[in-house]
Formats: structure tokens, sequence, C-alpha cells
DNA sequence: CAACGTTGTATTGTCATTAATACAAATAAA
DNA sequence: TTTATTTGTATTAATGACAATACAACGTTG
């Protein structure tokens, strides 16, 4: 685990403790200024003061906090802030290409079988179709990024080997074993980190992760590909430009493709 | 607090509580089919049977699980599934003028004082600046969907008054106000709900937040409205489609502006 | 029927956490 | 300087969640 390892893992203190660093990360307490105290805290958090000691040591540990007697603790410039990605939707795909080369994947299962109840009916597949699924964690910059969970026809995938999966993206394989791919769904939304994607990714359960669901579908409209990522929040962001246009009567937000106004669109 | 709520607040067994249900909502458990049992439950998130007990006893009083003594506990039909609204990035503003007449907004906080730093720098203003602050909550269908925290600069936000926030969406203010909304940038990410934010939505602390950060910028290029948008992850999605497309040699994801597939873009 | 796995129930000991303190040391504000 | 607030540290007792265990009741499977 990345920080507070001390910290017991199901304890109150490490819930303070994640509690906390979210909302440092998120910039819900200003950098510079100090924060609550620690009865302060004890009190919004609904614990004893003696739990915050331990999630704000831990915290000052990781160098987020700075704890000064006698005044109180301070909030440290997000030094983390460096090593972020961020991903436009419009190029979500081909950037990932990019990524492919400063990134890692890890297979941690890889199998045959019939399709699970949600994904069949969201693929437009009909009942009890064989699928091959496919567990993935992506490693950027040697630590974890998203858990990825694919499924894919067994008739589309048998046009490639485990060892593709490990090495080259999906959607490659998938082109290469000549399915036209023309239009994709996606959702997006937040889940929390169950023990066993925890554990994939180092962190701990219950930890804020990004669930993104697509479905890809070739000119037919036959889905040939389901994909489940959770991004690890603090890692990954989703970042979309958008911009006010005239359509008839209305008016409506439409994104903008190209061009990006701050460049840090791949990886900052 | 919607479902759960004997459970102790910060206890283990309401953080296995929520993190099944979680899992439950998000499908990774199948419909129908049953869980695994009560040790193997504990083994897995690391408690004793008697916690895993208790979340369970939680879950099939919210419905969301039967429990046979002898058998096991088998996963509900998601009844749920029917109070959740989806938002398409592109129509997301106009969007919510459709949904401003199917749902409430409460005004929690609405003050002017200097804009935060992270705020200020986002939004182009000069250091030192003084914007108006306001929280909302918006409710839909009579229970909380988002937590709404806007920036205005004072000089727009002095058009329009406190009252006026209450009931009328803020880009609608805006307009009002002469301003020429033009370009926007959207940052999404996951977030945990924090004690206060958890209050106001009435869950619990630590749940899944869809976070979502717009700065709004006229045609000149000023920031006028900075927004954070926190929703809750079971009720709300954000959804997109996308099409292939040729753009030079590479080929791109272009998103779907008009039709859309399935129509239950809104609410469903 | 018999064996096995599962839930229901009860018991008991342990340990983390809370609660209620108290006081020193450092800092900030009056 | 004086006062108030904060963290650092220590102690003690009570509480309650939790772990570990055992066994009965029930259902499933062979």
């Amino acid at each position: 685990m990345s920080g507070g390892a001390n910290l017991p893992e199901g304890g109150k203190a490490r819930r303070v403790y994640l509690l906390l660093r979210d909302a440092l990360q998120n910039g819900a307490y200003v950098a510079g200024a100090s924060l609550p105290g620690e009865q302060r805290l004890a009190e919004t958090y609904s614990v004893s003061r003696a739990t915050v000691r331990r999630a704000l040591d831990a915290l000052a540990a990781d160098g987020m906090v700075d704890k000064r007697t006698g005044s109180g603790s301070t909030v440290r410039a997000p030094a983390n802030a460096a090593s972020t990605v961020s991903a436009d939707f419009s190029t979500l795909i081909p950037q990932l290409t990019l990524m492919g080369q400063s990134t890692t994947a890890r297979l941690l299962s890889f199998a045959y079988g019939p399709a699970p109840e949600g994904v069949a009916s969201a693929m437009g597949l009909p009942g009890g179709e064989r699928v091959q699924t496919a567990v993935r964690v992506r490693l950027f910059d040697g630590k974890p990024l998203s858990y990825l969970t694919t499924y894919v026809p067994e008739s589309i995938a048998r046009n490639y080997t485990e060892a593709d999966l490990a090495t080259t993206p999906l959607y490659r394989l998938l082109e290469r074993s000549g399915v036209k791919v023309d239009t994709a769904h996606q959702s997006v939304t937040a889940t929390l980190a169950s023990p066993d994607v925890a554990e994939a990714l180092d962190v701990s359960a219950g930890s804020p992760l990004l669930s993104l669901r697509r479905v890809v579908r070739d000119k037919d409209g036959r889905g040939v590909e389901y994909l489940w990522a959770l991004y690890l929040a603090d890692v990954f962001r989703l970042e979309m430009n958008l911009s006010r246009v005239a359509q008839g009567s209305e008016r409506h937000w439409a994104p903008v493709i190209g061009g990006r106004a701050n460049g840090e669109t791949t990886i900052q």
C-alpha cells in the first residue's frame, strides 16, 4: 500500500485517514492553509481525538500535511500532482496506444465461458453466448493505474492469443482480427474498490474508483467488445473541452475534438 | 440515511455493507445467483462472520438480497434501477434545465469572499478577486442527487439575487446578466463523501461520488463560472456515444451529438 | 437416508476505541 | 506580558465492537 500502511486495514483511523487524504487531494482544504484542530476534526468525523491523531500522523508521514505543535496542521503543497494521467474521451483509445509505450499490462485472468447476464444484454448477444473474459491491470510509471475487465465474443477472440493480450491493446487485436469498429457507448460513474480489486491496484479497500463501461460495436451494430474499466481516482481524470454552438433554436455544448487549449491531455 | 441505518456509522459492519451494496449495484454479483457463503465473505473482507452477518441483514432489510437459512443469500433483481439519472455531456446544461422542472434545489450557503487559490487560477482571475460562493443540493424525485459548489466573479454575480439561485439554473442567470458563454472545460473523477457532504446528501460518509469540475469562459476567455459538482454514484451516470471517424491518417473517436441510439438520456 | 454446506443462535474473551481527564510545551493573538 | 488555543503526552476506566467458537436448524446434494 502506498501510504498510511501502519494503520490497521479496516480500522477507524484508516477510514479517517482515507477521507482526509481524499479531501486534501481534491483541494477541499486549501493548500497552505491550516486544517481544523484535532478536536474539531474528531467531532466532524465522529471519532475520538486519539483516532484523528493517528490519521494525521499518517498524513504527515506521507508528507501531505505539516504538524506544528502549538500551531496546528497545515496543508502541504501537492507534490504528487506531477504523476497524474488524464484522458480526453475523444482520443481515449488512440491515447491508450500512446500510453501503451510507457505503460505495462499485467494479465490477471484469462478464460472462456458464457457471458454474464448484463454483459450479454448490453452487447446484444444471444443468451448463453460464449465470450472471452480477460482481467488486466494496467501500470503507469510502475504504479497501478486501472483494473480492466474485457469481454469479447469467442468467435472474434480466437483470432489472438493470451500472450497478445499482455502486450497489445485490445482494440488493435480486434482490428487485426478484421473487426470493423464503428460505434461505442460509454457510461461513467464512481465506485468503491472491492477487496480483490483493491489488492490488484495496491490500495485500500473502499478507495474511490472511476468506473467506465464501454460497449463497442461494429458496422452491423454487433457488440464486439465490452470493457469495464476501474481507474484509480487520484491518478486518473477524464477531461473534456466543450464549446457552445447554436443548433437550430436551441444552443448546445459541442465537444472540442482536436485542438486542445492546454496540451497536457496525455500525460502530465 | 437510505439504508442500513441501524449499523453504527463508522463501524466495520457498515463498511462491509457499503462495499457489498456497491458491488451489487454495479452488477459485480450476477442477479439471481447466490452470494458466497458468510464464511467466504468474512475471509475476503477480513472480518468475522458476525460482522458479515450484520451487513447481510442490512442488505436483506433493504431488499437487495434474499437470505434463506440452509441455502444461502441470493441477489435480488435490482428494483432500484428505475430511478436513475444520466446525462449526456454534450447536452449537460440544457438538460439540467429540463430537469429543473422536476428537480428542486436547496441553497445551503451563499456568501461573497476572496476566491480560493485553485479556483482563481483555474478561472484565470487575478489573485484575491472576490467571488460569490454558493452551495446547493439538487434533489431529484425528492431524493438528493448532487452537491454543487459554484464560484462566480462578484461583478457578474451582483446581477442576480440569492432567491434567484434557489429557483433558476445558474447558467440562465449568467445569460440574463449579459454573459456570453463560449467555452467550458470539464474534469471528471471519483471521490469519497466527506462527513458534511454525506450529511447533505443523506448518505454515509465514504460513499462513492462522481466529481465533476467545470470552468466556463466567455468569448474573451474570462472565467465566468467555476462549478464543482458531486453526484451520487448510484443515482447519476455520465453517458456518451462515440463514433469512429477517419481524421487524416489517424482514426479518432468522435462524440455523437444529436441522435441518441437509446433515448433514455435524460431521466429513466 | 446420509453427508455436507449453509444460516441461525448463543457464548465468551479480547482488544480497539471511546471517554474523561490532566498537564506541559509551543504558538498566536490580545 | 497575558491569555487563549493548539499540539504532545500520559493515564485510567468503561464500553462496545469484534473474533473465535460451538452447536442447532435447515436445505441441498449425493
